[in-house]
DNA sequence: ACATAAAGTAAAATATATATTACATATAGA
DNA sequence: TCTATATGTAATATATATTTTACTTTATGT
């Protein structure tokens, strides 16, 4: 579940903890799944796209 | 959860349960994620746009 | 050197996606 | 009418995402 959270969410200056606070989970959560270690729900990677202003291709989609 | 699987499969001429054996879950997961009443993983998004030759944002990305 | 913010990590608890089993309904073909 | 295929749906069980709590490390600023 490699994905491109982290290069997005730096790129907009945000902490890992300000992203869990939009987004509604814990900091650790985001956490593990920028080290590509949880298989997130569609849900919270829509809300991240999102907050990130990003689509769901942009960060987690890879062509096979 | 509304989504676009049940198009995608369509036009693909597939049956819930051959889209479930491909992508490794059971038929009543996929007629649940069509219904948009489940909230799915995003590995198993991945697979179904992999085998519908879809991306994430065709089956499952609405804008804001 | 000290303090603070950000991030890595881990164990146990909780919530929920998914499987399993089972039964019902609708449709098309023989 | 009978049969087979596809789908809808529900209850219970299981696997796993996510939370909670807590400790640690790293960097930055004073």
């Amino acid at each position: 579940m490699k994905n491109r959270v982290k290069m997005a969410r730096l790129e907009k200056l945000m902490t890992q903890q300000s992203l869990a606070e939009q987004v509604n989970v814990t900091r650790q959560t985001i956490g593990l799944i920028e080290k590509g270690e949880y298989n997130p729900s569609l849900k919270l990677c829509c809300n991240i796209a999102y907050v990130l202003e990003k689509t769901l291709d942009d960060l987690f989609w890879e062509v096979h």
